[in-house]
DNA sequence: TCCCCAGTATGCAAAATTGCGGTATAAATG
DNA sequence: CATTTATACCGCAATTTTGCATACTGGGGA
């Protein structure tokens, strides 16, 4: 097994191992790479051949990861944020507003907050494009998945340009519809006999607001679904009470507030950027627009 | 120019790149790499494309980098240092001490200290082998260039495991054979009508020495050289007076140890390594041979 | 001035890589 | 217990990549 071939190994080889090691199986690897599973599995017998170590023991589904694998990650890991970051540095050169530009944002800021911000950016800068990635993962921005993102928490990572917005309220609230037809509670105990809207999995957000509020556990609600979307679509059809975010409703005169004083969080929003794009206009620019629009929306625009 | 095809780029390509960088043309280039001319100008050709700029501009004999070329040369660099490292960590997997270890150190303790201390470790571990790096830049271990550092300062980054050996010790020296013809200096003063040996450029060492000895200054030297290694040549051929260390002079007869009270310089003495590597048995093996030997030779042996 | 050399660009055939269809196997599902 | 779905593996055809031979270009030296 060590017989060290001692030849170098194809550099696009470590990029279809990191991608098995993530997916846990050729086949996913294949499909996010846009390759096929056999591809992506010679490159993994031929990176084993190349280093003369055994990767992956296969398995009944997907591989899995000797521990030569583990020690190596770290190593294909560097190569691919090095690779992430030149191309972040590519991107960026020139003086002119123009390119793509990738962002990620929540499913309800996306749609319902951001697409005026980025018509009129787009107005502005008629050469720019816009990719809106809906996503609430935290670990987009060192990948070069995105280039700006919205996030509700502050950014850790280092190597990262991050600016504080203020705090998006969100509150309890109902279609008058409903409202007409099952009254509205003016306690949160009377809460419990209404159909309450709600998050299926938990994830980190929800169980922040959980531990504020347990009477939202998730086996009193009458309707789940872990999109924000669907929720809040279910809130204007009328289904019941749930939970989004103030500015949102406020448009819309059928949606009615409820309980403003007994029930409300509020979420820290932060814009981050890779500091190595501050050098880049485009990117520069999108920023400044997303503080400028967003921060407006904030403050109750 | 700036198209943005938005394609990521074959990590291959970024190779013929940095060879390409290197070499300055790409028969040169595809001659090192066991490529063709033709191969090496398609890949630059499909980088330039995948990243959406001039990297060369094409002239009569070979390529010249542009700006952006260079400005993206550290990070195509740093991707080929964390390949080799990967190969290194591969190639060493397991229990035993065997595989390649990288080492940097600056070009005196690599030659008059190291040797030594390396020959008994490779006798002790036949499996072992030591590729030797002079060098005096800092970012050399997270850039991956190097395994274990031997250094003059304190290691400042993270994820370093670093282990402070002691002092070496500075000083005055001289040829008996000069000694005798130009007479002996008893005080700094008297320095002023010999032949001085020191530093072409400053560099940060340089600098804190300056600040001690003023009177070191650049313009009143008589032999001006960058590596430690031509001026302790000179010092032994007899040229004049330099600086240099005083362990290595002390086995020399013939060398001198001028006004050992009036000048003396400390300084402080590292071994660093990634932190990774502690797992690594050959690394732990070679990080203690250094810790040991080099601790012997600071402390006079 | 001419020739030679080292370099880049181009067209076409060979070689390597990839994708596709099919097969086998194991877990999850009704 | 049969069925569905997911996976890895194998062999062959298609595509892509590569190498070779060639043409072209500018500079240095006799």
């Amino acid at each position: 097994m060590n017989t060290l071939a001692d030849i170098e190994p194809n550099w696009e080889w470590y990029r279809s191992f990191l991608k098995v090691l993530e997916t846990g199986s050729l086949s996913a690897a294949g499909r996010e790479m846009g390759l096929t599973q056999p591809t992506v599995g010679r490159h993994i017998e031929q990176l084993e051949a190349a280093l003369g170590l055994k990767l992956f023991v296969r398995s009944f589904d997907g591989f899995s990861p000797t521990d030569a694998a583990l020690e190596l990650k770290p190593y294909a890991a560097g190569i691919a944020a090095t690779s992430a970051a030149l191309r972040r540095v590519a991107s960026s050169h020139g003086r002119e507003v123009r390119g793509t530009v990738r962002l990620t944002a929540s499913e309800v800021i996306s749609v319902e907050v951001l697409p005026p911000i980025l018509a009129e950016l787009k107005h502005r800068h008629p050469g720019l494009c816009i990719e809106l990635v809906m996503s609430n993962r935290a670990d987009d921005l060192l990948q070069r998945e995105a280039d700006i993102a919205v996030r509700m928490f502050k950014p850790a990572q280092d190597a990262l340009v991050a600016k504080r917005l203020g705090n998006i309220e969100v509150g309890l609230h109902a279609h008058q519809r409903y409202l007409a037809a099952h009254g509205v509670p003016h306690s949160i105990a009377a809460l419990a006999g209404h159909a309450l809207i709600g998050f299926d999995q938990e994830n980190a957000y929800v169980r922040k607001v959980l531990e504020q509020f347990p009477w939202l556990a998730r086996a009193g609600l009458a309707f789940r679904a872990d999109s924000d979307l669907a929720q809040l679509a279910a809130i204007r059809a009328g289904f019941g009470i749930g939970i989004c975010q103030v500015g949102v409703a406020a448009r819309e005169e059928a949606l009615v507030h409820l309980l403003p004083r007994k029930f409300s969080v509020k979420m820290e929003t932060w814009i981050a950027m890779h500091e190595d794009l501050r050098a880049s206009p485009r990117c520069a620019v999108t920023f400044a627009a997303l503080v400028a629009g967003l921060g407006a929306y904030i403050r109750g625009g």
